[in-house]
RNA sequence: GCGGGCAUAGCUCAGUAGGUUAGAGCGCCAGAUUGUGGCUCUGGAGGUCGCCGGUUCGAUCCCGGUUGCUCGCCCCA
């Protein structure tokens, strides 16, 4: 047995499972690149600050998920658990202009130190969605079509369900708030243990127990929205009015809360029930404060981040590799002349495979099992007479064709 | 951090009511076929039965611990 194994929660990615994330990204890339989105790449480590000011310091993430450590010359860094704070950094960092609203695109691994399960990893990746300085509900609405669409093109679109709830402005979540706390602690006792610590940390994530007691005494809580100010109201009502232009399916979801301390007005979330218990598949929210949270001048901002393993499980067939033309000389004779020709046909764009030992037997087995179409065959005859030997490894036939014409033989 | 399941060949798995040399299929290597894969046949390599300890004349099997994987809780993409 190996001794030597990936860290736990790590995975080495190859064949088939790399191919569906790289699809994932591609297409997440290109649809985002059509709605005027650019492509930004951020340090997978900064300042630990920048994760645990903004996500605040008792929510999980940060007090029990981070990647922490000090480097050599002093400084606390921490591995990016999640990736709308880092871009936020770059953003007041002056990375990207003066011109408002930026809208970015990023994908790449987070690391949260977690039990691994089902769609749940230690270093994992996420495609990122973020616009920075636009408070208008329009910019709501387009950050989640485009999620949608991503979704659609990818082909999962009827296995996820879009849910949307308002948290409503600073002002209303904080008068929500407190009639939420007086509610629940009148109902301490009867609350699950889980959601007792709740209570007393993120009383919001009570609303959305798993927990049947709980749930019940969730039933008859305060309403969120009956909370809302007028301006949380309107706001709300515009995001839901642009869906419906755009012909964007949701269900409001007044339950749905998002874990992270810096979400104001809209929250949303794609779900499947394809996963387990991770059903979670693209998520976000508005985020008005975050910015100056961190520090930076205040900039409203609204984005969501997508699984990428999630979104690969859902795949329903992996894209398939290119499929070689394998070279294969026969005999050692001509050898380098194979080589040559190898090089010839990669200069002209096929995708080519050049095995360095072997009979022509096991050349040609090898060949088959790595999906080629084509081996091209060349010896010491074939040479003389300026020729190559195309054999077709579906068909089990082939034929000499001359060396002019082997570029038109191969793009039939 | 808490709970459940699992751990035998490269892979998928069988097995021994505790007993001498632990099996299959697939894969791998070689040969039949010294310039031809996929089919067939023959042969071969490959295992400290996760690790440590206990019970026993004897443990891959029973017991305890431990590690790993996996699923769930918490939390989250």
């Amino acid at each position: 047995m190996t001794s030597l194994r990936p860290v736990r929660g790590t995975h080495d990615l190859v064949g088939e499972d790399l191919r569906r994330q790289r699809h994932v990204i591609e297409t997440a890339r290109q649809i985002a690149e059509r709605y005027g989105y650019q492509e930004v790449s951020t340090p997978i480590f900064e300042f630990a600050e920048v994760f645990a000011r903004p996500l605040g310091e008792t929510s999980d993430v940060v007090s029990k998920e981070m990647y922490v450590f000090t480097d050599r010359g002093g400084d606390q860094l921490a591995l990016r658990p999640e990736y709308t704070a880092a871009m936020c950094r770059a953003f007041i960092s002056g990375a990207f202009g003066q011109a408002l609203p930026v809208k970015l695109f990023g994908a790449g691994p987070m690391f949260r130190y977690e039990r691994p399960q089902k769609g749940r990893l230690r270093q994992f990746h996420q495609i990122d969605i973020e616009v920075l300085g636009a408070a208008e509900p329009l910019a709501d609405v387009e950050v989640i079509a485009l999620g949608a669409r991503i979704l659609q093109a990818l082909g999962v679109a009827d296995e996820v369900a879009l849910e949307l709830n308002s948290l409503g402005d600073p002002v209303s979540r904080q008068a929500y708030r407190s009639a939420l706390v007086a509610y629940l602690a009148d109902h301490r006792a009867n609350l699950s243990a889980d959601s007792q610590t709740r209570l007393e940390r993120n009383p919001l994530r009570v609303l959305d127990s798993k927990d049947e007691g709980d749930r019940a005494i969730v039933a008859e809580a305060p309403l969120l929205d009956t909370y809302f100010n007028e301006e949380s109201q309107a706001f709300f009502a515009e995001v839901k009015a642009g869906l419906h232009a755009l012909g964007i399916a949701f269900t409001v979801n007044p339950k749905l809360v998002r874990g992270l301390d810096y979400y104001t007005h809209t929250t949303f979330e794609f779900t499947t029930t394809a996963l387990g218990a991770q059903g979670t598949v693209l998520a976000g929210g508005r985020y008005d404060g975050l910015i100056g949270m961190l520090g930076g001048p205040q900039t409203p901002g609204i984005g969501w981040a997508a699984g990428i393993e999630r979104l690969a499980m859902l795949l329903a067939t992996a894209p398939e590799s290119a499929r070689p033309v394998v070279v294969v000389p026969v005999g050692p004779a001509s050898e380098l002349a194979a080589l040559a020709l190898a090089e010839e046909l990669r200069a002209a764009g096929h995708v080519v495979d050049y095995g360095f030992r072997g009979k022509v037997g096991q050349r040609l087995k090898r060949a088959a099992q790595q999906g080629a179409r084509y081996a091209l065959l060349l010896g010491e005859d074939e040479l003389a007479r300026g020729e190559v030997v195309v054999r077709d490894l579906e068909q089990g036939a082939q034929e000499a064709v001359p060396r002019s014409s082997l570029a038109a033989r191969l793009a039939g």
